[in-house]
DNA sequence: CGTTAATTTGAGACCATTCAATTTCGGTGG
DNA sequence: CCACCGAAATTGAATGGTCTCAAATTAACG
């Protein structure tokens, strides 16, 4: 399959909102999120992606871009044309099918964010967070030993909960305080995985991951 | 296409979380909603569904129903087995087309969402769900002289909303008080359509209407 | 009509925000 | 290697939007 391999810096965007779409990218490494900005300013991150993943897997039959997307410390990614990955899934249904099922466990994903940002307080919602992404990082073997690289910054944390950047810090240390999570510089640990999916209400159905 | 006519009475639920999924659902008459329920009781309403629109075209690959769906006031829906959905879906590529397009637009409105009670505040949240609805109704010709249905409660309307319902209550009048809507019954009129497009800071694009 | 559900109102408390200042950290050049 | 710089993290205090709880009023329905 053809396909162009892409370099990002640091904050760049890989898709914006308003464009019209030509093709769809994987990460190959690095981060990135799904944002979409206000008109005061403020920002609403829906999603984080990682290596390995679609993150704009819509573009392939949606014709202009609804959101942003933003990697985080520069990555790479490699971009398809929207015609070679059609014409490819309709050769291949088991293609088909990979990629149906990627684009409903986003929509998964996207509605626990609402129930995330809707109904949860401050603390489980950013335990929720960590718990899905721990995960999903644990799923393409980037978690050791319960920890793994968090690149969010603790303003993007806060654009991705729906709370002030400030609140995030006191949330953070509140979480810290109680054993939960270590977090210096770019590095999560998680010390204790079965009382931050508690604190979460966490529950993994909803990731699809044994479909 | 074989499908079943299946008729729910008022607040029944036509797919449960946690359950084993079978088939589709496309509602004939009648609202829905999904949701999520959380520990202490509370629901978070994640999306709201009109006639023509499918429910859970996720069931057609994910195996186990990962939120509620819940019609409001008594509905009507064709149920479809899943395999004859896909294997309609195999034979002919369009129909495969507009299902993907489905999902993809769902998961588009989902994002929206996110930001809706992400970042908006309880007027914002309320006229940009009032918005969205409206359009959506309009396309399918339920909308007469800026007037049409809305079978919503207030609680139900403070669980689509992030909000409770003493305070959807609370911002219901004050959208009211500035001539920018009518509320009365299960009856909505949109008094002032560009100002409340304006509160709500709407813009159309996610819904892929042009597609 | 009687009964329950839904809406409305009031008052007080609280979680999260705002704004501003300070400290720490990571990177860069001298 | 250290001084410097901007970005990020942290702290404090005051404000405010939303919540909670409880009661009163209105609407819906058999």
């Amino acid at each position: 399959m053809p396909f162009t391999r892409k370099r990002f810096g640091k904050d760049a965007y890989m898709v914006r909102e308003g464009e019209r779409t030509t093709d769809c990218s994987v990460i190959l490494r690095g981060f990135a999120f799904r944002q979409k900005m206000l008109r005061d300013g403020s920002r609403q991150i829906i999603s984080i992606h990682i290596p390995t993943e679609f993150v704009d897997l819509q573009n392939g039959l949606l014709l202009v871009a609804d959101h942003n997307v933003q990697c985080i410390n520069g990555a790479e990614a490699a971009t398809i044309p929207r015609e070679a990955l059609l014409s490819l899934a309709i050769e291949r249904p088991e293609v088909l099918r990979a990629i149906w099922i990627d684009t409903l466990i986003d929509a998964s994903v996207f509605r626990e964010w609402v129930v995330n940002v809707g109904r949860r307080d401050s603390r489980a919602r950013i335990a929720h967070l960590l718990c899905e992404l721990a995960l999903r990082l644990r799923s393409i073997g980037l978690v050791h030993d319960d920890r793994f690289d968090f690149p969010l910054t603790q303003e993007q944390l806060a654009d991705a909960t729906g709370l002030t950047a400030v609140h995030t810090n006191r949330t953070l240390q509140s979480l810290r305080k109680d054993g939960l999570i270590q977090l210096t510089g770019r590095s999560l640990t998680v010390l204790d995985w079965d009382r931050l999916c508690e604190v979460a209400e966490f529950d993994e159905l909803y990731l699809h991951h044994s479909v």
